[in-house]
DNA sequence: GTACCCCCTTCGACCTACTTGAAGGCAACC
DNA sequence: GGTTGCCTTCAAGTAGGTCGAAGGGGGTAC
């Protein structure tokens, strides 16, 4: 199967733009070209895209992923480099995740607030957006 | 209790830098500043930032954290759209998690993967990163 | 009292990873 | 054969910092 630039992107759910970035930074190395010069997309693209969506989307920066796919290309006596990457980055998302929980739990506290104060007041206590330009009490 | 602005910034494990420009963008409204004009922290400032970080941390551009401590200076008032406003957070935060574990899914595969490989080879049969500019195979 | 050191300031440049716009090519349809 | 539409490249813009230069104030050492 191949597929064109846009389809590609709806595909993944990304831009077309950030396609040809990825493309024009080397992290595609394959992508063929067809009579008019437009991008053309195999299975095998689309797997290395999904690679890069990952990495990226864990925060490996594009010079980090630029550096993995070589070692891909590479063949297998680039293994170990890559199984300590791939652990280095493993260790960065399970912190990412802890973070996000933390944050998130700050985050469900200020909702619950929030929520019990709206509950205990009349709806009509609640000044509307137009008329609330003087106040001054801090409540956060 | 008062800080300077590298205290806060080990206290928070965040850089002057970014202290600045939290600051500069009007998202610090009442640090103080000393005789010398610098910048001088409380802790009320202190539980500002930590909002503020949170708020980033989970993905909330800068414009929308601006208007939320915005809102939170304008009173109780403002209660029901910041309710919502943490909600999104809430639900946008739970997604971001949702997807770094897919993500992270993939990742311990690839070192699951890479694990196996090495686990079957001599250890000597990876070549040192020095000799292997010619190899071709391709093993993701 | 001045030399040195350290921390602070502002302002502007630089960075990453896109994102967008301008200008133009090629094909297909009417 | 003109318009529509998707593609191309290259350059500029954006967000959110990050950093460096230039300069000021204050405290201690001599």
């Amino acid at each position: 199967m191949s597929y064109t630039i846009h389809e590609v992107a709806q595909k993944l759910g990304i831009s077309t733009y950030s396609i040809r970035y990825y493309h024009d930074h080397g992290m595609l190395p394959n992508v063929k070209r067809d009579a008019n010069n437009n991008r053309v997309f195999n299975d095998v693209d689309l797997e290395g895209l999904h690679i890069i969506l990952c990495l990226r989307g864990t925060g490996m920066p594009v010079e980090r992923i630029q550096h993995y796919l070589d070692l891909v290309q590479q063949g297998e006596c680039t293994v170990p480099e890559r199984y300590e990457m791939m652990q280095a980055q493993q260790e960065r998302t399970l912190r990412e995740i802890a973070d996000l929980k933390n944050h998130l739990s700050t985050i469900n506290f200020k909702v619950d607030h929030y929520a019990e104060i709206m509950k205990t007041h009349q709806p009509d206590s609640f000044v509307p957006a137009s008329m609330r330009d003087t106040a001054t009490n801090q409540t956060a």
